[in-house]
DNA sequence: CTCCTTAATGAAAATGGTTTCCATTATTAA
DNA sequence: TTAATAATGGAAACCATTTTCATTAAGGAG
């Protein structure tokens, strides 16, 4: 439970101080949701969790330490196609699995799925080195995604 | 050149007809655009380029022939981060080769790259069936990209 | 070819997620 | 404690996209 540790404790610390950035409550506020919820909140969604505790942060805070976040790669910005972007933390300490995801356009449901992963993180692997050196990119990112319709929506029309 | 021949003539006439739409100038422009263009342009690229030769069409019409293009599936709607949607013809009669995209995110340059694209293929097919079994989804579209900067962009920081 | 139904259209206004502005507050190094 | 400046909140701006609504035109029926 990082938010009930002494302020800057958490294991995000190093990170932030190490690249200039001051440790605040917000942030600490954000993280906290970030890492205690699973996966795919957009900025309201964040916004609406950590009102309650901390009523005076506001949505341009939660889209600037979001932004921060993402840069340093702490965070990893989602696009499930519905005009909103959804954020979800980078494997933290405790190495939460990676995974890839599966969209469903009929109800915007989001499976997680790590079947096939190996494969995948391999064949990209190889992918990203081979483009990398051809096209001379600094790859850095990937993006996979499925999208169909879930048993729900296939079956409602 | 689609555009020269009589009205309705269009490889794309049969598509359209058979869904129950109305064959117009302003659709004919558009794709006549799309399928000169080579790839990524956003609905002002179009709106821009449509203008000259059919000046009372406007942006919505740009939009929403997109959206009824897009769910034809005649063409794709792409999203490489900028902030606007991006469309590109799917493969066409003369059967545009199947490529993914590699975006600079400095630049927002973006590469059309077919290489590894048998495997990658392979790999995504055996996935979406794999997939579409366990999750009950009936999977139609997916999305690979590869986000990085270019030798131009890495060597300016 | 003409008429009629209704899909398609353009212009302007609305929408809504995200960003910017700016005066104020709070963190951190000294 | 203090000074320098990063971070903040609220309001306003932004801007791609969508909606509204009155008008136009495609295409089947006759």
């Amino acid at each position: 439970m990082p938010s009930g540790e002494c302020r800057g404790q958490g294991w995000w610390h190093g990170k932030f101080r190490g690249c200039g950035y001051r440790l605040t409550l917000g942030r600490e506020a954000i993280l906290d949701i970030l890492s205690k919820a699973e996966g795919h909140l957009s900025a309201e969604d964040i916004y609406i969790k950590v009102h309650p505790k901390y009523p005076n942060i506001g949505l341009t805070t939660i889209y600037r330490t979001l932004d921060v976040l993402s840069n340093l790669g702490m965070v990893y910005k989602l696009d499930f196609g519905d005009g909103r972007a959804r954020y979800e933390l980078a494997e933290g300490p405790k190495g939460a699995h990676h995974h890839h995801h599966l969209v469903c356009t009929g109800c915007n449901r989001v499976v997680d799925y790590t079947d096939f992963i190996d494969e995948e993180v391999e064949l990209l692997q190889q992918t990203e080195k081979g483009l990398g050196k051809k096209y001379n990119f600094k790859i850095n990112n990937h993006v996979i995604q499925f999208y169909g319709l879930c048993d729900k929506c296939s079956g409602n029309k």
